[in-house]
This record gives C-alpha cells, sequence and structure tokens, in this order.
DNA sequence: GCCATTTGCATAACGTTGTGATATATCTGG
DNA sequence: CCAGATATATCACAACGTTATGCAAATGGC
C-alpha cells in the first residue's frame, strides 16, 4: 500500500509548485536572479560559466542576467588573477540587500500561508520540515558539477 | 517556541519552491501553458478573460497564450453561442495529451525525489501531504474571483 | 428603439528572460 | 609556438509578460 501514497505526494508536491511560484512574491528579482545572487552569498565571488551551470541556465542566459544585475547595481565584475579570459561576479551590498528583502518577502507570504492551515496541519507540516530540508540537501549535492 | 518553527518552516518552503521548479520537467509546456491546461481539462470550455484571471495573467497574455496553444493544437476556439464577443477556448485530444504527459514526467522526477529520502523523512512527507492539500486548497479558494 | 457605457478580445509597443550559433580572446599541452 | 580547449560576449530569435489602446458586441436608461 506504498505506491498510491507515493504518487498522491507525487500529485501533492506537483500543486504545491504552482501554489507557491503564484504565491511568491517576485520583489524586482526573477527567480534566476535571486537564485543568483543567492548563490554569490553563499560561496563569494563566482565566474559566469560555474553560476549558469548552477543555476542550469546557459551562458549566454547567465551573462545578460549579470549585465542587468551589474546595471541595478547588485553585482560587480572583477578579473580574475589567474584566468584573463574569465570574469568573477561578486555580490556589492546593494546585492545583498536585495537578496535580504525578497526573502523577507518571500518568508512573509509563507509563513501567513502556514498561519492559515488548521493546527492539526500545521504541526504535520512542520513535522515534515526536517524531510523537506533533506531533499534540498539531496538536490543541491545533485547540482554540485 | 513556536515562531521559530514557523520561520524555518517558512524558509523550508522557500527553498522547496527553488528546488521544485528547479527538478520539474517542462515536457514542452510553460508553466501558464500547463496552467492553463489543467483548468481546461477540469472545468470544460472558457472565455479568455476567466482564463487570464484564474491563473493570474493579464488579457493580452491569455490572448497570446492561446494563440500559441491554438498553433500547438493543444486548444481550438469555438464562439460563444450566448455573446457575440466571446469566444470559448477549448483542449483538444492533443491538447489533453501534452498535458497527461507533462504531469506525468513531473510525478516520475518528483517520486525520484521522494525515494531517496531515508525512510524516516519520507513517512514525514507522506504525513504532510493533507497539510499541502489543505494549502492548495486555501490558495484555490483564495482565487476564486 | 437609440445612444452611452461596459465588456470581451485583439493589437501595438516594449522589456525581460531564455535559446543556439558563432566570434574573440586567452590558456594549455605537446 | 601552434593547435585545440575554454571563458565570455554578441547576434538573431522566440516565449512570455506588461500597459495602453482600438473596436465590435452587449446592455441599460430613457
Amino acid at each position: 500500500m506504498e505506491q498510491p501514497d507515493r504518487a498522491r505526494g507525487a500529485r501533492a508536491l506537483r500543486d504545491l509548485t504552482v501554489l507557491l511560484t503564484r504565491v511568491s512574491p517576485r520583489a524586482g528579482l526573477s527567480r534566476t536572479a535571486a537564485g543568483t545572487l543567492g548563490r554569490l552569498a553563499a560561496q563569494g565571488p563566482t565566474r559566469i560559466t560555474d553560476l549558469a551551470v548552477q543555476e542550469s541556465a546557459s551562458q549566454p542566459a547567465m551573462t545578460g542576467l549579470v549585465k542587468r544585475l551589474e546595471a541595478a547595481g547588485h553585482v560587480v565584475r572583477e578579473a580574475d588573477p589567474d584566468d584573463g579570459r574569465a570574469t568573477r561576479i561578486a555580490l556589492t551590498p546593494s546585492g545583498r540587500q536585495a537578496l535580504d528583502e525578497r526573502r523577507a518577502a518571500v518568508d512573509a507570504a509563507l509563513r501567513d500561508l502556514i498561519d492559515r492551515l488548521s493546527p492539526d496541519h500545521q504541526s504535520s507540516l512542520l513535522a515534515a520540515v526536517p524531510a523537506i530540508e533533506e531533499l534540498v540537501q539531496i538536490t543541491e549535492d545533485h547540482a554540485h558539477a
């Protein structure tokens, strides 16, 4: 009797995907922009190609995104001391602030959502948080390349 | 001691949003396209304005999307017998198939993900499914307008 | 029954984000 | 030092979104 549960779980997660993307405020940053700023915050200056791979985007897409983020003052380019071809992209205080604001806005929206659940469902959702964190961990590793 | 849990839950859901959108295969349909086809499958022929409201899109965006879906053979337009201005958009067998394939692909990816969780986390995630379903319900109602 | 308003959709002009193909500069190994 | 490989930029294009606007059909007051 496990298979039907897994199927139901997959369907619930599928619906949840739509829900979360709809509920999350953009707060001035596209999904890819927010993801990229998050990377930079977590791992420091990074080359464009690496960012593209990590965000599952093409290199031209990342070049364009970086150009826009640079125009917005959220990142700066710095020459890679070891490689004349490469550019390292670094977060600026403005970028850090934009990231923080976006995260705060999304978190607030999600907390509102959680608050509207019945108490039982609230606790079962919170009980699943470690599982969600493991999911995040699993896919993080998977995207390590 | 509830607030920290809620904050952690919100953060987990925020990370989950990124994860789910990254893991879900597009399978040839954009998010809005899949959502629209899903509506049509669930509720039958629908006018463009209603679709736009339900998918939280502008009317011109929906007009453009319908045009592309029509070109792909996934929907057809039929005149509204009661209103000469309106067009009713209906799903075709091809659209139904595209929707089914997309759902199957996403579900398979999500099941794979769930399978890679440790058993304890699997069961806590499955235990949270009713909560997720309530979340979906809540936001569905919210978008009823 | 007629005209003003509202409604449903299409279109135009535009910005962002994505793609693949290709150019250019730099590095690296023989 | 030269032949590839690699890092980035650029180009042409498409999908998808926005606001503003136009037009035809419906509607309601008179």
